[in-house]
DNA sequence: CGTTTGTGCGAAGTCGTTTTAGCTAACAAT
DNA sequence: ATTGTTAGCTAAAACGACTTCGCACAAACG
């Protein structure tokens, strides 16, 4: 595998012209043409492709970085990826991927990796409660920039969804529909991303003074058991809610195949909308309204963020992506 | 940032009796307990942690798989992903990821990338209907593995689904329940994937002495577009298919977009089956058949055999990896 | 003719790590 | 008193690239 000693060695000349010409700086440092183009073309001759290990060492940056997600399967953090993925490699960097499996031990654990492997920023959605360790990186003054869920009590930057207005609307669509009675599908409640569309949820009731009522506030996880058991819990209840906002895309799956379990029609036996799209929800029948998250905006106001932190820029604000409301079949107008 | 040289300067000692410690091999060194602890208490005090670009570098192993697909934001190349992720990190490799976009000259620029990168190992996805571009890895000594579609005229192993028994299985199905008119879209015919997958259903057709019809096999991309537009075509014919087989989960995709546009029901007005599975296909009314490839598997075989290569083991071979026919309420029974 | 200016390139250090090949001091054996 | 052994370390090279100096030679200038 030919390197630039290699070359030098070939066309006996040192390294140090070598390596001008191949960095293009032929002209500035003054090398004649003769030797420019010899090199070139011998370099193109062999192959030559330059060590970006021997390279990142030397200069303490590797074009490298970290992306850790809770679950790469997850279309939301797919897409997500796909789009860091695309702007990152715009600027000649790469991606390393991290799937955390929701498990902050393996976060732990691959947040020092990453130190290791000299990634020059990290892009992390987190999945605990706590970000402690996280401020190791901060520490080691490596750009560190959180998606998705995030910490408002940390001085870290974020980018993610308007949760808030997101979920007020979400609200408010069945709310404009006669809604009243409208159970709260969340997240676990430690998780500051869930506080926020809990919020959104009671202000839209309570702008709109409509009672919010606790046993339709339930759940406890971004999981499709607990979107599956909380729909079954409270369908059960004396009085059933007639909507369901279910706050992600899992526990959104849950409630569909509760639903369909127990015999019931959307939106006759009860309405449903859910915060996160899914190409698959328009074609169910009925198609499923949502809310949805512009994870490519997420994805690209990432990259440009953890890439001005790289360059020493770290006027970085945190954001918030708005939201869109789709709305498909799946609510039903109630009689006034 | 500490480093092995920051260590033993701080502690008076030198660069390698830091390093052997750090490695464990103090014992085998005949380093005193003495020298061990204080170095392994004052690494674990500055937070020290190991260069890998350095270590890299000198090792020349990155323990860094490159991994390569057309489009991450596909549930089947994302699931492979996570998996190859999961056995990748328990061997302490890490994993570059590169979205092809489905962009042959994209795919060109990074394996040149990758090879920069010094990445150990590589496992791709390829989008294109050829391989020269990969020989080049080969050439260069890295070790590489197709996963999903492959070249079986060229010497580098592949890890895929047995897409002619599946393909033959999903046919039989159809079969089975009195289905002789069986369309089958398919992606580019230029592929050896698409064509062991439209063999299994033309032998799966003779097999049964059904005509095998020109008219009904149609198609020439993985994409939605495809998918909606062959499904509106062929129904259109004088004598329109009973059932429809779509050869994957863009195009599968496409025949529901297509069918819902067209007012029509499954399995009444069609049957259908599709290659790939999906969470939503088992939410939708009816629910739809798939032929279910085991992309957790794949992923995993796929990192098998290239950290086997890796140790030198070139023992490889190309496997095909059983698929599962998953039966729902997509297949009418025909009255014989 | 001596000095300056410009041209074209090379030597060597550096990044952080591993590893080979020793080196020194202490002690034992002869 | 000399030699041998062993414990406990160190020095230095190497991996491949970039970069700071600076050197040699030629032409131009006064």
């Amino acid at each position: 595998m030919p390197t630039l000693k290699q070359i030098a060695k070939d066309l006996n000349i040192s390294v140090s012209t070598v390596s001008r010409i191949l960095n293009g700086k032929g002209k500035e440092s003054r090398i004649s043409d003769a030797t420019v183009t010899s090199v070139l073309k011998y370099a193109q001759e062999v192959g030559y492709s330059p060590n970006l290990i021997a390279k990142g060492l030397q200069a303490s940056q590797t074009f490298t970085i970290g992306l850790m997600v809770p679950d790469i399967a997850n279309p939301f953090f797919a897409t997500m990826a796909k789009n860091i993925e695309k702007w990152a490699s715009r600027e000649q960097y790469s991606i390393i991927l991290i799937d955390s499996d929701e498990n902050v031990e393996t976060e732990k654990i691959q947040v020092l990796n990453m130190i290791s492997r000299k990634v020059d920023g990290i892009i992390v959605a987190p999945v605990g409660d706590s970000f402690q360790h996280f401020t190791k990186i901060v520490k080691q003054k490596v750009p560190l920039i959180f998606i998705d869920r995030y910490f408002t009590n940390s001085t870290i930057p974020y980018i993610t969804s308007d949760n808030y207005q997101g979920s007020y609307d979400a609200a408010q669509e069945l709310i404009a529909r006669g809604h009243t009675r409208i159970c709260l599908i969340s997240g676990s409640s430690a998780n500051e991303l869930v506080q926020e569309r809990t919020q959104g949820y009671i202000d839209s009731l309570k702008n709109s003074d409509i009672e919010v009522c606790e046993e339709l506030m339930v759940g406890n996880s971004f999981s499709i058991q607990n979107g599956f058991e909380s729909t079954k819990n409270v369908l059960q209840l004396k009085n059933p809610p007639t909507a369901i906002f279910a706050m992600n895309n899992l526990i959104g799956f849950g409630v569909l195949k509760a639903v369909k379990e127990l015999g019931l029609k959307i939106p006759q036996a009860v309405s449903l909308i859910i915060f996160d799209n899914h190409p698959y929800l328009s074609l169910l029948n009925p198609s499923i309204s949502t809310v949805k998250q512009n994870s490519e905006k997420i994805g690209e106001m990432a990259v440009k963020a953890i890439l001005k932190e790289i360059n020493q820029d770290f006027d970085i604000t945190s954001m918030r992506i708005p939201t869109e409301i789709i709305l498909r079949e799946s609510i039903r107008k109630l009689p006034s």
